[in-house]
RNA sequence: GGAGGGGUUCCCGAGUGGCUAAAGGGAUCAGACUGUAAAUCUGACGCGCGAGCUUCGGUGGUUCGAAUCCACCCCCCUCCA
């Protein structure tokens, strides 16, 4: 075991990281040397979304405190459901599914750590792996038997499905607890991992592992919870008006993934700058001061946007996301080259390829989902919300014309002011 | 198995035969103002250029006319056994 190089729990403690601890001062001094920690990301989907950020960086966090962190993905418990804070009942993913996600989860996650560095060095399990072959009675009788029901349905994260009325919960989903405990005491016992991380809502499910834990292996184990991501204005964080703010670049262009963080809310931003990125506190701190007494637009956005880009999608994504920036809101369309329209493509601005024949500007609209409907794209042409190629549109009879296309093939819709869209023609 | 309550437009939630595309709130979107903010104000928010059309768990009825009445079915919740 090597020495750690830092008060990891100082510093998570000093950017407003920690949420709840099990005996804080124990664990202190247990994290004095390196250790094995451990957080789990269960499949719900093809990505993760910038809310596994947080727990993601904070693994990170330990890696570099010299402590080894295990990425468990949750191919068993992903069959099945958290019912955390869930209103209600969530429908099952068939096994095939579930599978795929585990396999792109684990690619995903794995960009974020080191591998390859001495007792630090990170692992990606499965929780199938020890799962798949336990049979009901052992289930029941090993396992289960160490569970009061009574102390279960106490938990908070499962009251409003007990409590409240219109809700329930199957037993299915309230065995989800079950499960993730045993993933804890097998991860103690296979890796020797002393320490669960996750978000708030699963405080209930990691107190439950290091109970389970004591009883099985006789062991202390110890849990940490990392705040829920709020929004000052009482909104709901990672949500944008296209919907999720995925990881994968495919599901969330390098761009789009951009524009979000330098969007963030001032009263939001400096919170975030210390989630969500490895400048010290200090630094952040200095920052938020000079933003405070300088006149205008903030600094804090824009460094925030670099720093989480970059971290996701590389220094590479972080280029193709400032290129298409600058392009787009420097009013400046015209002055665009014809290199600088193919590579807006390729950096990822929505794009469209069309016929090279007039198109209507409705039907342009709809066709690019700039608008839902023809009524729609009417509204936004009536209230002035349409331009293309920097020119606004007065009429919802006009059509794109290639005598007035950039370059003769492109025209760069604008709905809003922040939504773009590029057609082409070949 | 028995008794009761409920499924309305993205969400919550009114509506119990025509005046209802369906109150109200939230969310969302656009415009003005700005910093690609916030707050505020204005407007939009099923589809259709329009006449109009299609919606209120499903199917089939009753009626000139139904989200509202009837029948059957599906789903959810509560209590009792």
């Amino acid at each position: 075991m090597s020495a750690t190089s830092m008060d990891i729990i100082g510093d998570l403690e000093s950017r407003g990281l920690v949420s709840q601890m099990t005996s804080g001062d124990e664990l202190r001094s247990v994290l004095g040397q390196g250790r094995t920690l451990y957080c789990g990301f269960d499949p719900t989907a093809e990505s993760l979304h910038i809310g596994s950020l947080v727990p993601l960086l904070t693994l990170r966090r330990f890696q570099l405190a010299g402590h080894r962190p295990i990425a468990l993905v949750g191919g068993a418990t992903g069959l099945i459901g958290d019912p955390s804070f869930k209103a209600t009942e969530r429908a099952l993913n068939s096994s095939d599914v579930v599978d795929g996600w585990v396999d792109r989860i684990k690619t995903q996650v794995s960009r974020f750590l080191d591998f390859d560095s001495g007792f630090s060095g990170a692992m990606v399990v499965n929780n199938l792996d020890w799962t798949r072959d336990v049979n009901v009675l052992d289930f029941l009788r090993d396992i289960g038997k160490h569970f009061s029901v009574n102390a279960m349905i106490q938990k908070e994260s499962v009251k409003q499905r007990i409590d409240r009325e219109g809700a329930g919960i199957s037993f299915t989903e309230f065995t989800y607890m079950i499960l993730q405990s045993y993933d804890f005491a097998q991860l103690y016992k296979r890796h020797d991992c002393i320490l669960q991380i996750g978000g708030s809502d699963q405080w209930g499910n990691i107190t439950g592992g290091i109970d389970l834990t004591r009883r099985m292996h006789r062991a202390q184990v110890y849990g940490l919870t990392l705040p829920l991501v709020t929004k000052a204005d009482g909104q709901k964080f990672g949500k944008t008006e296209s919907g999720t703010v995925w990881l994968d670049s495919n599901k969330t262009s390098p761009y789009a993934f951009y524009q979000f963080w330098l969007n963030v809310a001032d009263a939001d931003v400096y919170k975030f700058l210390r989630y969500f990125t490895f400048l010290s506190p200090l630094m952040i701190a200095e920052v938020e001061e000079a933003d405070k007494s300088a006149q205008g637009r903030p600094e804090a956005q824009g460094i925030l946007a670099r720093e989480v880009t970059r971290l996701v999608h590389g220094d590479e994504g972080l280029l193709a996301a400032e290129r298409i920036s600058a392009a787009l809101f420097s009013g400046e369309l015209q002055s665009l080259s014809a290199e600088d329209c193919a590579q807006l493509r390729l950096d990822g601005l929505p794009s469209t390829r069309i016929e090279a024949a007039s198109k209507g500007i409705v039907e342009a609209l709809v066709e690019t989902g700039l608008a839902n409907s023809n009524r729609m794209a009417r509204e936004f042409i009536t209230s002035n919300a349409v331009s293309v190629n920097g020119q606004r549109v007065e009429s919802d009879s006009q059509s794109l014309d290639f005598g007035q296309a950039l370059f003769g093939k492109y025209f760069i819709l604008k709905r809003g002011k922040k939504l773009f869209h590029l057609l082409y023609a070949d």
